[in-house]
DNA sequence: CAGGTTATGGACTGATCAGTCCATAACGAG
DNA sequence: CTCGTTATGGACTGATCAGTCCATAACCTG
C-alpha cells in the first residue's frame, strides 16, 4: 500500500477548530492553522482540500459536538428550567478560557448569509437545536412547570437566540455568574 | 490657508461602518474602504491614520448611535415592557437589509478581550446600555408592571445579552416577526 | 495675482496571503 | 529486498494586503 499518515484527522480537525475559533474564518491564517494542528502544509492541502473546505468540515464537527452538549444538558432528570438553564450555559468558555469562541455564532457574524454552505450548515444546526429545546419545552408544559399556552416551538426559537447573546457576552468577557443570572432571568417567562 | 477637503467627515465615517459591519475589521481591505467612503487612499490616511484608527473612531460613533436609537425607545411613553421591546428590536437591520451588521457585537466576536481599545470601547457602550435598560425596569416596578423583588441591573445586563442574541439571529437572516417573538416570549419574565 | 499650505490620486513597497511543485521519506505488497 | 503508492517538508508563485512617496491640484491670505 503507501505511506500512513502521521497525525490523527479527528485531533488535527479539534486544532483546527480552536484556531477557526479563536481567529475566525479569514484572520486564521494557512500558518496558524499548520503550527495549530500540528502538521505540514502539503499534509493539510492532500488531507483537507483547501482552508474553505477545512472550515466547513471543522464547522460541521463543532455544531456536532456542541449539539450534543446540549442535549446530554437537556436529558437531565430534573426539572425542565434547571436543564434548559444547564444547555443555555454548556460550554460557553469561562472567563478563565479566554482564547475559545463559538464556530457557529463567528461563522454567523463573518459571513452573514453570504456563503450557501456556511448557510446550510447553521441552518441545520439551528433546527436541531430549537427542536431539542422545544421538546423540553414541551415536557415542561406537560409536566406543569411551564404555561399551557407557551408555543414550544417558538420557545425553543427564542433559547437560541438567547445562547447567541450568551455566547457573545462570553466572548466579551462575561463572567460564569453573570451568564447564569442572565439566563435565569430571560427563563422566568417560560 | 490651504485647501479644503472634499468630503464631509461624518459622511465618510458613517460609510465606513456599513463597510465595517458588513464585512469585519480583518477583511474589509483599504480598497473597500476607499471605495465605499468614496474618497481617496491618502485621503483616508491623512484624515483618519490608519484603518485601525479609522475602526475605533467607527465602533465609537457607530455606538453613539446605537445607544441614542435605544435610548429614543426607551423614552417612549407607554408600558415599559414596550419601551423595552422596542429598544431590544430598533436598528437590527431586517431581512430586507442583509447586508447590515453590528459593529459592537461584531468587534466583540472578533477581537474576543485582545484589543484594549477595543474593549473599553465596547465596556463604556456596554454599561451605557445596562444603564439604560436598568432606569426603565426601575420605572416599570415602579409602576407596578414588573415584580418588585427584581434587580434592575441584572435585568438590565440580561436585556443586553438578549439584545446581542437578537443582533446574530437577524445577521443570521431571522425576519422581524420572529425577533419580535423571541424578545416579547424573554421578557414575560420581568 | 502670487505664495504658502493642505488635499488628492497614482505609482510604489515590503510583507503576507492561499495554494502549488517537487524531491524525498516511509510504508505494504509481491 | 524492490517497487508502487502515499505522506511530508521546504521552496516557490502570483495576488493582495496596509501603508508610503511624490508630483500636482485647489484653496485662502496677503
Amino acid at each position: 500500500m503507501a505511506r500512513p499518515s502521521e497525525f490523527d484527522r479527528d485531533e488535527a480537525i479539534a486544532s483546527a477548530i480552536r484556531v477557526f475559533a479563536r481567529h475566525g474564518y479569514e484572520a486564521a491564517s494557512t500558518s496558524d492553522l499548520i503550527e495549530g494542528m500540528g502538521i505540514g502544509r502539503q499534509s493539510l492541502y492532500g488531507a483537507f482540500g483547501d482552508k474553505r473546505r477545512l472550515f466547513l468540515e471543522a464547522l460541521r464537527r463543532y455544531s456536532d459536538g456542541s449539539l450534543a452538549q446540549m442535549s446530554e444538558a437537556l436529558a437531565g432528570g430534573g426539572p425542565a428550567r434547571e436543564a434548559i438553564e444547564a444547555a443555555l450555559l454548556v460550554g460557553l468558555g469561562s472567563s478563565d478560557d479566554l482564547e475559545t469562541g463559538c464556530l457557529g455564532v463567528g461563522s454567523i457574524v463573518e459571513f452573514s448569509r453570504g456563503d450557501p454552505e456556511v448557510n446550510a450548515l447553521n441552518d441545520a444546526a439551528a433546527a436541531l437545536v430549537v427542536a431539542a429545546f422545544a421538546a423540553r419545552v414541551q415536557d415542561g408544559i406537560a409536566a406543569g412547570e411551564f404555561a399551557p399556552a407557551l408555543d414550544p416551538h417558538a420557545a425553543g426559537r427564542m433559547l437560541l437566540t438567547l445562547r447567541s447573546g450568551l455566547k457573545v457576552a462570553a466572548r466579551g468577557g462575561a463572567g460564569q455568574d453573570e451568564l447564569r443570572e442572565a439566563a435565569r432571568l430571560a427563563l422566568r417567562g417560560l
